[in-house]
RNA sequence: AGAGAGGUGGCCGAGUGGUUUAAGGCGCACGCCUGGAAAGCGUGUUUACCGAAAGGUAUCGAGGGUUCGAAUCCCUUCCUCUCUGCCA
């Protein structure tokens, strides 16, 4: 979340920024925002006052009784006895303000960076610019990728409905190699660009879920358990960004970059139609997940690399795609800048969204208490960053749709060791 | 899951209601000393909030409570360790 120092002192600049996030009534938030915390300085610093008083009558009572001075102990007593009933209505007092503040500073998006353009909608993004001959299909009369699957018995949502339910496929024999082969190679690309490679757990506390920013406003997009509070994570991000929460890490230890792969798991309430058919949209998808931890001077130059890392990825598995730089409208809560990469499915004749590579700047770091200390000792906010390296299902969509011949389909050549096998017949 | 023992600063560790303003040690930083270093000596060393500053408030796993006063007593909860049980 912001902080409200932040805020206070940079008044114009969020409300501007809010207002290109298409957030609604911004000026009256944060006029609400910052008279609240007026009331929770005053509040406070009233309570501090009347602590000192009651802190030291309470001094000067052990030491008449040491002295044995009992009867002017007893009268002390009822003074400092009048003091705490006052301490206690203003610290609840405080405690209410805290924490109404709290839910407001939760309601407040990150504020995008200069770069991000006005928008409302996905229409306004901007393309960056785009790769590969997607004409190429034009005229050809292709299959669909869910068609694909049942010829070649890749996957099986019938099954998944039968066993799970919607949006939980079986994958099979080729199909599930196919899964194998390209989290083996998301993850060799990933090691080799410098990232650890880290196997979280894929359930989460409550807390986490707050710091990462998936709480309290996106709990519906969660499973949550029934009988421990534990949530199953969205991304692999949640797990990995939070191993750094409430953590104070040394400068010279920064940049810290992880990977990890993750099963993950949407909910998706309400998203199911027309568009989601087959594997563009499912309950549970496997992703490898790619983040940074930076200072905030080197950050943007972070997440330029980390974009050019994922084209890279893209590039090798020789598919279309286009680069989107998201518009206020269309960015994430929590993000300053966010780019998104699409595959073009050749059967669909769509642009598909397989990564999104975000920078947050301070926004998690202030809700997790994420810090670095600098050589002259002085802590700052970190700056954290991530994308996906790359989300599973739209990628293998995209690749048998775009690979079919007579024969077959031929998989990209980066894959044949990897799944061990060059076509699907 | 049951029984027991614990959780104190960057780390170790003392502390069973009132100069605890958290002892002592280690580490780290700065200074003195030195030709330079080590040793020695001195000073400093959690975080957050309020304040121009002086200073104040909170913070001994977390949350409540008792008391004029809580690291210390009570309740709840989380976590760690040992033993037992169960288990891939």
């Amino acid at each position: 979340m912001l902080s409200i120092s932040f805020i206070r002192e940079n008044r114009d600049l969020v409300l501007s920024g809010l207002k290109k996030k298409r957030l609604k009534e911004a000026d009256a938030l944060i006029e609400e925002v910052i008279s609240l915390d007026n009331k929770r300085k005053k509040t406070q610093k009233e309570r501090d006052d009347v602590q000192f008083t009651a802190n030291s009558e309470a001094k000067k009572i052990g030491t008449l009784i040491k002295e044995g001075n009992i009867s002017q102990a007893e009268g002390a007593k009822k003074k400092a006895g009048a003091l705490k009933s006052e301490v206690q209505e203003l610290e609840s007092l405080v405690g209410d303000i805290e924490e109404e503040l709290k839910l407001l500073l939760y309601k407040i998006p990150n504020i995008p960076h200069q770069k991000v353009p006005e928008g409302s909608s996905a229409d306004d993004n901007i393309e960056i610019f785009r790769e590969g001959d997607i004409s190429f299909f034009e005229d050809k009369n292709l299959l669909p990728h869910w068609d694909l699957l049942k010829k070649y018995d890749l996957a099986d949502f019938d099954l998944g409905n039968k066993v799970t339910g919607a949006g939980f496929p079986f994958y099979k024999g080729k199909g599930a190699k196919l899964q194998r082969g390209l989290i083996q190679f998301f993850l060799d690309q990933a090691e080799q660009e410098g990232y650890l490679e880290i196997q979280p757990p894929i359930l989460i506390n409550e807390e986490s879920g707050y710091a990462t920013g998936q709480l309290p406003d996106k709990e519906g997009q969660m499973y949550h358990l029934q009988n421990e509070n534990y949530y199953l994570i969205p991304t692999a991000e949640v797990p990995i960004t939070n191993m750094l929460r409430k953590e104070t890490v040394r400068e010279e230890e920064i940049p810290l970059k992880f990977c990890g792969y993750t099963p993950c798991f949407r909910r998706e309430a309400g998203s199911w139609g027309a568009n989601v058919r087959g594997l563009n949209r499912l309950h549970q998808f496997d992703k490898v997940e790619i983040v940074e931890i930076h200072k905030p001077e080197e950050s943007y130059e972070a997440l330029e690399r980390m974009s050019e890392y994922i084209e890279g990825l893209i590039r090798k598995l020789e598919l279309p795609f286009r680069k989107l730089l998201l518009c206020g409208g269309d960015i994430s809560f929590n993000a300053a800048l966010c780019y998104d990469m699409e595959v073009y499915s050749g059967a669909q004749k769509r642009w598909l969204e397989v990564s999104s590579v975000s920078n947050f700047e301070s926004y998690q770091a202030n809700r997790m208490n994420l810090k670095y200390k600098d050589k002259s000792g002085k802590s700052h906010l970190a700056h954290t960053l991530n994308g996906s390296g790359l989300a599973l299902p739209r990628i293998v969509a995209a690749i048998l749709e775009n690979g079919q011949t007579k024969e077959g389909i031929s998989i990209p050549e980066v894959l044949v060791d990897y799944c061990g096998f060059k076509t699907i017949s």
